[in-house]
DNA sequence: AGCACGCCGACT
DNA sequence: GTCGGCGTGCTC
């Protein structure tokens, strides 16, 4: 008898390190193994299989069962996986579980469903035509399935409406073949156009062309209407031709879908779609083929880095400044900044896009770690970068937040047939609900917050911990009826639109108007098709979305973001301005923007309008050196959250007083009660943690964090450590 | 995170 | 006398 094999699992659980277990056969490391663990039982990964152990053999269980005859994650996943762990400093299971799909948590197998596939037989092919003369929905369905085919009813779905009787008609004339399979049946690849580059958008190309195969990590800076995705589109198809695949990730708030789209519509080939508007099993699925090799581009959110490429040959970061790309709980990992690492131990180009890039790229770029390349025409069907006016609405009469200026702007755009954007980043009527007789206001109970009124439904809601209740019509405290309604939202924005324009087609965009699913997708087709008039909307609209119509923008309040409490304020402001002001305008339509503002002299508004967001960012990005913020240093956040004020500040001297025994070079904040500090009733403390030495502040927190759980407070505390922080709130 | 064990208050 | 409150500790 051999001596059993020793596997190190990976196990769904926030303890830090892996769990051993023996097994009679070898299993590979990236399958799937079911383990009981305490009482429970649970699914997770084997990470190294080995012959030795330092824990008693007699205590080792034998795992339960082995799921995957092969790995389903590859040992280049694996290694990215074990390197975000260490590097995030979160326990590796967890780390591990966010890599897969939901499904393959829960110990499904792994493998393509079975589907049904329709594709034009032959008699289709060549009588189809001739047969269908008085059925021209049949016919046009035979059409796209020679065009596309095989199809299976998602992409039937995504072509058509109402497919299904003309389908079953076309069957039963035996003109279309219907048959099951569990892959994906081979591609047809149909005619690409060649795309029309101008010569800046060919050198981004041949850049990247030359460094196929290598570890290069390049900048696309490119102004809005600049074509980004031509290059994208370029280089893709470069890399199909290679028999390479493609990982594209856009941000969260849902480009996917047009994206997609176009990347269909150009290379001829079906794209993997990893994005929040999928089921369990559509994204298993979509995984899958990625997985497989089947699937040769993917576009994802943030999670879809960890899909399993084998044939991976370049990243693209679309949007790349987006904060989206940074998980905000649990396993706090940057995607941008962990693609790096994958194309690096992959040996790939990895290609960082946007309009507005973040401060640390740019930074990146000067420093040469980056390849910046810079795209500074519009395409021709576009005009001209808008003019920009700084509306000063100090002492400017003033109705529900729009200014007599902007009005009498909107006014003349929409005489001349323009379509008109408004940003608001606030939603709801009101921010809050005041007594003008005794100062009473509207204040959330469980957070240091006011809660918004929400006119349409006549109820108070609190945006950071969803309590709610009805609005009441006199003061609670005195009596008095004359409630103030101090401040404006996007709600109240509309409602005076409609007032003032009562013929003007008006939609708003905000998370209250697109809460269902596909909701967003269909107002984003209106205002694009024209049928909007005039959009008002939150950041939201902001992204990535063009609108041909579009002359007239409205930025409505900047003077909050003007004076952030985050070091990231100005950066995420100045991106707003330039984003928005970039959608504006055409060729024989001129772009406008108008920023109302109390601070027309704010030097982040003058320097950004004088010297475009480069200017911007140099200047920012001094600022940045000065105070010693990111990347200029490196940051972490210790937070903890308790029910009582106490609980979470002591937990944290404790943390610090650990920290200091390491005797690190690095400098704390804190521990300091958070901005607002009492949230969905629990009180929020932090401790930031900051270096100029990278190796310095990694190794302090490698050295406590997994003992950080053992402090004698950490029981009374909810915890988390927060490495390059996106917001310090 | 689960899920136990464990030692003190108000119920049939 | 028990049911159950959530403090504390462990999971290969």
């Amino acid at each position: 008898m051999s001596s059993p094999n020793i596997l190190k699992v990976a196990i769904p659980s926030p303890v830090f390190g892996l769990f051993e277990y023996t097994s009679e056969s070898p299993i590979e490391a990236g399958c799937r193994v079911e383990v009981s663990f305490g009482r429970q039982s649970l699914v997770g990964v084997v990470m190294e299989s080995s012959q030795h152990s330092d824990y008693p053999l007699e205590k080792l269980k034998p795992v339960k069962a082995c799921l995957d005859k092969t790995p389903i994650l590859p040992a280049d996943i694996l290694s990215l996986l074990k390197w975000a762990a260490d590097y995030y400093q979160h326990p590796l299971g967890d780390v591990v579980a966010s890599a897969l799909p939901k499904l393959l948590r829960q110990g499904e197998a792994a493998h393509i469903a079975e589907d049904i596939y329709w594709q034009a037989s032959e008699l289709g092919k060549t009588q189809g035509e001739a047969l269908l003369k008085r059925a021209p929905k049949q016919l046009a369905l035979l059409n796209t399935l020679l065009e596309h085919s095989p199809l299976n009813a998602d992409r039937l779905n995504a072509l058509r409406e109402k497919w299904r009787p003309a389908m079953a008609e076309l069957v039963k004339k035996q003109l279309v073949d219907q048959f099951r399979q569990n892959s994906l049946p081979p591609l047809q690849h149909k005619a690409v156009s060649p795309r029309k580059l101008n010569t800046e958008q060919q050198q981004a190309v041949d850049a990247v062309h030359n460094s196929l195969n290598q570890f290069k990590s390049f900048l696309l800076q490119g102004i809005t209407g600049s074509g980004k995705t031509e290059v994208y589109l370029e280089l893709v198809s470069e890399l199909l031709a290679r028999q390479q695949q493609v990982l594209i990730l856009v941000p969260e708030i849902s480009l996917t879908p047009q994206l997609t789209r176009r990347f269909e519509q150009h290379l001829g080939i079906p794209v993997a779609a990893l994005h929040s508007g999928l089921n369990d099993k559509q994204r298993l699925n979509a995984w899958l083929m990625a997985a497989t090799g089947q699937a040769s581009v993917v576009i994802g959110t943030r999670s879809a880095l960890f899909t399993p490429m084998p044939k991976l040959g370049m990243i693209v970061i679309d949007e790349e400044h987006d904060g989206s790309f940074k998980q905000q709980d649990g396993f706090r990992y940057h995607a941008r900044d962990l693609a790096l690492v994958r194309a690096r131990n992959q040996n790939i180009p990895v290609l960082l896009g946007s309009a507005t890039p973040s401060l640390e790229s740019l930074y990146h770029a000067s420093h040469k770690r980056y390849a910046l390349l810079k795209l500074r025409q519009r395409a021709a069907h576009q005009s001209s970068t808008p003019k920009i006016h700084l509306l000063d609405v100090c002492q400017r009469p003033m109705q529900d937040g729009l200014s007599d200026i902007l009005i009498e702007q909107i006014r003349k755009h929409l005489s001349e047939q323009g379509q008109v954007m408004l940003f608001l980043n606030r939603r709801g009527y009101a921010p809050l609900l005041m007594c003008h007789a005794c100062g009473w206001s509207t204040d959330c109970p469980r957070c240091d917050a006011h809660m918004t009124l929400h006119h349409h439904s006549r109820r108070l809601r609190c945006h950071h911990c969803g309590h709610e209740r009805q609005a009441p019509s006199s003061c609670p405290e005195c009596g008095s009826e004359e409630l103030h309604i101090p401040g404006a939202g996007t709600e109240r924005i509309e409602v005076a639109l409609r007032q003032l324009f009562p013929a003007a087609r008006i939609s708003r965009i905000d998370r209250d108007t697109t809460r269902r699913k596909g909701e967003l997708q269909q107002k984003l087709e209106q205002a694009q098709s024209g049928e909007a008039q005039i959009l008002i909307g939150t950041q939201m609209l902001a992204k990535g979305h063009d609108f041909p119509n579009l002359t007239l923008v409205g930025l409505l309040d900047t003077d909050q973001g003007l004076f952030s409490s985050d070091f990231r304020g100005p950066e995420h402001m100045a991106q707003l301005i330039v984003q928005v002001a970039g959608r504006a305008g055409r060729a024989e339509k001129p772009g406008e923007v108008f920023i109302q503002t109390h601070h027309p002299q704010h030097p982040l508004l003058q320097t950004l309008l004088h010297q475009g967001y480069e200017g911007f960012a140099e200047a920012a990005l001094a600022e940045r050196q000065q105070a010693l913020f990111p990347p200029y240093a490196h940051m972490a956040i210790l937070r903890a959250e308790a029910a009582q004020r106490q609980h979470a500040m002591t937990f944290l001297q404790q943390a610090l007083e650990q920290y200091q025994q390491q005797n690190s070079a690095i400098e704390y904040f804190g521990p300091l009660p958070a901005p607002m500090e009492r949230r969905a009733g629990r009180y929020r403390a932090q401790l930031i943690l900051q270096s100029e030495n990278r190796k310095a502040l990694y190794s302090l927190l490698k050295a406590c964090t997994p003992t950080m759980g053992k402090l004698p407070g950490a029981s009374r505390v909810r915890w988390s450590l927060d490495i390059d922080p996106q917001d310090v709130y």
